[in-house]
DNA sequence: AATGAATGAGCCTTCATTCAT
DNA sequence: GATGAATGAAGGCTCATTCAT
């Protein structure tokens, strides 16, 4: 059964969030989250039918605002600038969001999504832009004969490990600015790489 | 009295591995390790002070085996062919003990290794030759600048999801072969990345 | 919500207290005073912190008890006829409620207290009428030079002692009756202890 | 089976000793005893038969010191002086062995002795010399009429527990010297109590 | 819809004891 | 005789979930 108050539900998510990103996925527990978000802890029940089911809102609502985000790109203009921006999106969204990429990139590495029950489906929707994007640029001779999961290899995950390592402080901005992350996802990609 | 076996404290680090990849690292309890090791669940306690001491042993000792590996080649050798090289060590070990690397990367993206009070030098030991080709790349004006997390981020990853994509069944090796991964990161990294 | 059950709290103090006086502080165990009490092992939990927390309960609600009853005199009154009413109190509660100050002694003397954190201040709670009754005999000139603590030394623990002397047939009611043991304590304290 | 070395043995015991002093019965344990004793955890089954064994034997040898110490006067001499040499040998005792005589009762006031199956006998063993002292004070007039147990809570009992706020600061020594409680005790019990 | 008391399974850890060495 | 690795029961405590209010 569904409640009403969406405030609550937000906030169930968000204080989910928190306590994953601070202490680890394996200290989330419903008390931990009641107490957080200011609710009993059988509210949760509420909103949601269990501990399982929560955790796998939270992964896809994360997941489908990541991707509304960095999906505003236009798939079927020109690749090289759509590359860029697409780039430029995930540094900016990166910048602001990082603890939700980070909780992505949590679920996606753990065999939890099985146990949540978080088909293929599932996990790709929002992300066609990208799918289309790479379509577009590889039957044009625009990029190197690339697929998604290869494309997102050389220009998303390098970008959320930048700014990861800028956060830890293992890479300095100064040193190395965005635009040299952005400079070898060109060259690894764009068969002609040049600005 | 009875000599202490290593052979069983190799086993319960072995079977704390295999739960953490099917389960997920939430689900890492000291009775299914016991179980599976197939030890009594306080015998545990005498090879190791705690489940965190443990799971800090694992993590250092499964890294060692990574880092003893993949640098298995000539760090002051010719930077366009020791990259190679050191792809192919990362590539042929990813075919082989992909647990390992998904087990490392799971640590490093948790907030779990500040609770077990991993320091950054434990966490950069044995990783001395890929610092020290990354220099040698890029002083010698072989490699694009870049520092080792970026190099890591191009050369290192990219291979890593690569394998992983083949084993979920993403990407068809006939598709998307590893020389193709090789290539893409020769063009990022390499200034002149013709073969 | 069920409302928190008062009933239950007593409940579990009072199983705690039982298990005790019959097999020791050592072997009080949270299963056992859950079984005792006819609750749950983590129902304890909603009414207490932890297991000290409820020790150092168990010990200042018995010891308030006491302290209540046994102080149940006038400590401005006749000094003499007051540590009469005193030690009456005192042999009359140890008769129906031994185990609480049985309880009670057991605490004081193991190092327990401290681990539970217990304050002089505490700890002294409601013997103020006894600090009182012992400084206006002394100022009187009807009390030899006493303290609280030797006072106490003198015409409280030989009651505790004598009904514990009965309770184990050591002592018979017929050989010796109460009266010679107030009469004891009278010519230890009193300077004129002729009745 | 009972081992050679007695050295070994008396430092099991003293080791036992110190942790129920520091911590309390219910913090003894064996791997704590070896630790402190500097032997092995298993070498203790050499020496005794099991855990209960052992405490039985603590308390049984450090009754027989405190016994043996305390009886160091003469039952048949004159109750009045052997009174006070009594009372001067409690306190010399609990002032260099205190540890001894608390032991000694937090093991009395526990249900810890029935577990361990001390009889009656084994507890009243080396203190016939008081139970002299009092028959021979009472017969002859000069103490009132007393058993060995009420002679005990006036004579005994308040010597260690002045001792023991003279520990805990709660007495001071200048305000409250030895021969106050000494009168105390000789005016409770001698039917002549002027020194 | 919301609460939070209640449950008992399961968590990590320590325990007393055994026994191969 | 002495060791300490091994055991598994039991310790205190937290958990996800239920349900009377």
């Amino acid at each position: 059964m569904r409640g009403r108050d969406e405030t609550k539900r937000a906030r169930i998510l968000q204080a989910t969030s928190q306590i994953m990103m601070n202490e680890g996925i394996a200290a989330v527990s419903l008390s931990k989250i009641a107490k957080e978000a200011g609710i009993a802890s059988g509210t949760l029940y509420t909103y949601f039918e269990d501990k399982n089911d929560m955790l796998k809102a939270l992964y896809l609502d994360r997941k489908a605002d990541v991707a509304r985000v960095i999906t505003a790109f236009d798939p079927n203009g020109d690749p090289t600038a759509e590359l860029d921006k697409f780039m430029a999106l995930v540094y900016d969204y990166a910048q602001h969001h990082l603890e939700n990429m980070l909780l992505i990139r949590e679920f996606n590495q753990s065999p939890i999504l099985k146990q949540l029950g978080v088909t293929a489906e599932e996990s790709y929707l929002g992300y066609e832009p990208i799918q289309q994007l790479t379509q577009n640029g590889v039957e044009n001779g625009v990029f190197v004969p690339v697929t998604f999961e290869v494309l997102m290899s050389y220009a998303y995950t390098p970008v959320i490990e930048y700014v990861v390592a800028l956060n830890n402080g293992l890479i300095n901005e100064q040193d190395v600015p965005f635009d040299r992350i952005k400079m070898l996802s060109r060259r690894a990609i764009l068969i002609n790489p040049q600005p």
